[in-house]
DNA sequence: ATCGCTTTTGAAAACGTTTTCAGCGAGAGA
DNA sequence: TCTCTCGCTGAAAACGTTTTCAAAAGCGAT
């Protein structure tokens, strides 16, 4: 009672042998009623715990799934493994987490520990900006993996759910437009980051639609630290053309485009308007409230965890490879205004 | 190749023995420079990576520490726990997350989990208000546990690092009565949570000091979510006397308080004056910028993990038992300003 | 009664390590 | 020369499960 009951406990008090136990406790078939009881009261009784190890030793399976974050004190990145982690939770599922510190060369490492531990499973949202290592590595190892917000790798288990950031920056610069905004600003992410690319690659469509000549002076991209993205916004207001607006590509980007703009003495919604990537509670507490690209995370991190679990049992069978969740432009105060540069020029 | 390579290839790869070859890559004494370097180059050959599970089954050990969680989304939680993690992970540890989504009566299903799964330590930053369960599983089990921001538990080796909330509130709140404030209303998180009872405490005491008689009207308590804060706060705001300023006891209920009052239409920093707890970028950002109780996250997480690594290595001997780190009150515009009653009374 | 089939059970192998135990040389002391 | 120690190595046990294999038991049919 003092330490830890082992099977062979439990097969002794029920005077059966230690096969007879684990069939009977993991429910196998051609088992008798009166053993089956017989074992499960003597489990009770000794208050019998699986070893972990053990199980998971013989059976070649942990039963967890390792998640490859750059950094959970992101805000938009802890909400998707809340949301994922509870659906593997209730799949009996433990994740163990690592985070590579937004340092890309770091990705590898914290990958193959978590290969070594051999997780069932692998949720990658790794900021690294030149994954090739990472890349190769999980396509190698051919663990089930779901890549969030990356474009997926090509191998046999691999996924990923994505979000639309394109069609609701295209929506974005139009509102902008419309509100007689020309010079469009734009402060991204690394250059390598996949959404970046994809906000950067719709932000320029958008403009090209619109019959806007694109302006280099007018997009800067950070790194994932708001310190730099402080710097990077600062760099942007001092080119001219100074921009009416400003698109934001990510909220730790958003932290250091305000503190730029309040460092400026520029107010938002008035002397520039303003549209984030997702809704933090900065932005809805904001004075002006921010426009912003909504997205689910909660949805998000669901599916990935959907995802996951499927591409585990499913064995390698063909299923959806990736997912690409909707996203909705939220317009607040920041930018629901006229531009003043529309009188200006009209 | 292709499959893993075992310990036995290796051996037979070297022309050695199975145990010869564990000697020689554990360090072992008593085993010749020839025999070792034989081992070490046939390893490399194969890319041989000792099996986890095998490794941790008989050593007894999964060199892998469980995290308890109320949220991670919580970004004070999710950046002690980046620093804590760091500091684990380059100690050869992984973390395993759990998160209890703020709900009492999922810790002990949460801590059971990870004691199953054999960690050799366990960080706790649960949220739970009545942590009877908990506190008895954590004692009977023995794991080496350090807690965050809690009450220590009496366990053989069951350490806490706490903050020195009150002695900031303290000054909290004679800074807001230097100021003429009298009304100083208090809205703090559950009422068993640890770390609202000392922040109440302080409070209360530093009233009294201050001559100050206390007042029910002015404090409310709210559960971990922004909605009930929200509430909370609302429903202080329909009492009388309205308070002058407000002490926010809690991040999240900061969010809920910020939402309340511009529901109100009060303005911080000319209606009322606001302290909250914790440095967050919203409280940087938030014009007027929030006055706030600040400390260094970064420091508690090493501390924590530097505390249970120590747990875990002195095997139950004496060491310090609870650590209190400082935290400091860092004015600005929200508070720093002399409340109208002054005058009034003046 | 014997045979074949199915259900139920136990013994033992297997998972991949670490650790204990014993054996084998070689050199030192008698 | 014989023993004793000491440094090094290999065989095998152990960790606690699951799974395979074989055997026993029950049972209807020949």
């Amino acid at each position: 009672m003092s330490q830890k009951a082992t099977i062979h406990d439990v097969a002794h008090h029920a005077r059966v042998s230690v096969s007879s136990v684990s069939r009977a406790l993991n429910n196998y078939p051609h088992v008798s009623e009166a053993l089956k009881t017989r074992v499960v009261e003597a489990a009770e009784e000794l208050d019998y715990q699986p070893a972990f190890l053990a199980h998971s030793l013989r059976r070649g399976e942990t039963n967890s799934i390792g998640f490859l974050v750059g950094s959970i004190a992101n805000p938009v990145i802890s909400t998707i493994y809340e949301a994922a982690a509870e659906a593997l939770a209730t799949n009996g599922y433990a994740v163990t987490l690592v985070s590579s510190r937004n340092q890309a060369d770091l990705d590898i490492a914290c990958l193959r520990l978590l290969a070594s531990r051999q997780v069932s499973g692998l949720i990658v949202s790794s900021a690294s900006e030149s994954p090739e290592p990472s890349r190769r590595f999980i396509q190698e190892t051919n663990i089930p993996t779901v890549m969030l917000d990356r474009a997926p790798v090509d191998g046999e288990r691999v996924f990923a759910v994505q979000s639309d950031h394109e069609s609701s920056i295209r929506e974005a610069v139009f509102h902008l437009v419309e509100n007689g905004h020309r010079n469009i600003g734009f402060i991204g992410g690394p250059q390598g980051f996949y959404p970046t690319q994809q906000r950067f690659r719709a932000y320029q469509e958008a403009l090209a639609e619109a019959r806007i000549p694109p302006r280099s002076e007018l997009v800067r991209f950070a790194s994932f630290t708001e310190t730099d993205a402080f710097a990077e916004a600062l760099l942007l207001m001092r080119n001219r053309p100074l921009p009416t607006a400003l698109i934001v590509a990510g909220n730790i980007i958003l932290i250091g485009a305000l503190q730029a703009l309040q460092d400026r003495q520029l107010t938002v919604g008035r002397d520039i308007a303003l549209v984030a990537c997702d809704d933090i509670h900065l932005t809805q507490l904001y004075r002006p409230p921010v426009t912003v690209i909504r997205r689910d995370l909660n949805l998000l991190g669901k599916t990935a965890a959907r995802l996951l679990l499927q591409g585990i049992a499913n064995n390698g069978n063909r299923t959806d490879r990736v997912i690409k969740l909707p996203t909705q432009l939220v317009i607040r105060e920041s930018s629901d205004y006229l531009c003043d540069e529309l009188f200006i020029r009209g």
